[in-house]
DNA sequence: CCTTGACATTGGTGCGGCTATAGGGTCTAC
DNA sequence: GTAGACCCTATAGCCGCACCAATGTCAAGG
């Protein structure tokens, strides 16, 4: 298997996977006779794990060590440590999408500013009026 | 002012007001004998107004170019090109906010797995089961 | 055989918006 | 006189790739 044909079933992209391998997550694969790189089956499941855990949008670091555990069959380390990243992870995004809604409103209210008042004479207070 | 009262008051730190500066965005402030940056009120106000754009999350090229605007006492136009800013960001905060609920409910969903299951002899199906 | 076009390779830089660090100088208070 | 809080410049680092150039390699069609 090709590092293109890899990367299409994985959703992801061959520089994405070369970096990885770059960057020491990913072990070299061989080498096929003109130098591509050849995956067997064990790389590509490897990868997928990665990759899977990246779609969690788990820190690369975090997946690579989650997925190098699970690689060496220790699978229950795994599933404990994930359900603990987990954890934090759905923490962290309940704080970021209240975040986001919160700019939302101050976006929305400013706009509503703009609308209906006169230009204002300075944006100085943007963000600070009306909205705790 | 120095620059440490100046990043203070309005929430931000003297490294990244240093940085507008390095970066053309802001003008260089006078310096006072003892080559610290003195900031009058007409800096500060720009800069004021600088930080509330990008307090809302606008790029800070666009964010420099409204301020600038402003500065110039064109606020007419800011305030046209702020809507248009604004509409387009909450386009965007729209869509991120659907994405990292469903990044949520993946994660629930996979949490849940688990829980209840035996540990999974492989992660390969991460995010894959279940959600659409 | 030759061309065409789609792949592959290595090695590098670029992105955004800062933050952090190193290695100094300067001011104020005790 | 010295401790601590502030300031200066200059540089490196972060994240996770995306993209570029220059070059090599392959399968299919004429």
């Amino acid at each position: 298997m090709r590092i293109g044909q890899l990367a299409e079933q994985l959703g992801t992209t061959p520089n994405a996977i070369r970096y990885y391998e770059r960057s020491g997550i990913l072990s070299a694969p061989r080498r096929s006779a003109n130098g591509y790189r050849a995956y067997d089956e064990r790389d590509a499941e490897r990868l997928r794990v990665l990759v899977g855990l990246r779609q969690l949008d788990l820190p690369l670091a975090q997946a690579a060590q989650l997925s190098s555990l699970c690689a060496d069959g220790r699978c229950a380390e795994v599933s404990e440590e994930l359900r603990s990243a987990i954890t934090d992870k759905r923490v962290e995004l309940a704080k970021r999408i209240t975040e986001l809604r919160y700019l939302d409103q101050r976006l929305a209210h400013l706009d509503g500013r703009l609308v209906t008042g006169e230009p204002p004479k300075t944006l100085i207070t943007i963000g600070k009026e009306d909205c705790p």
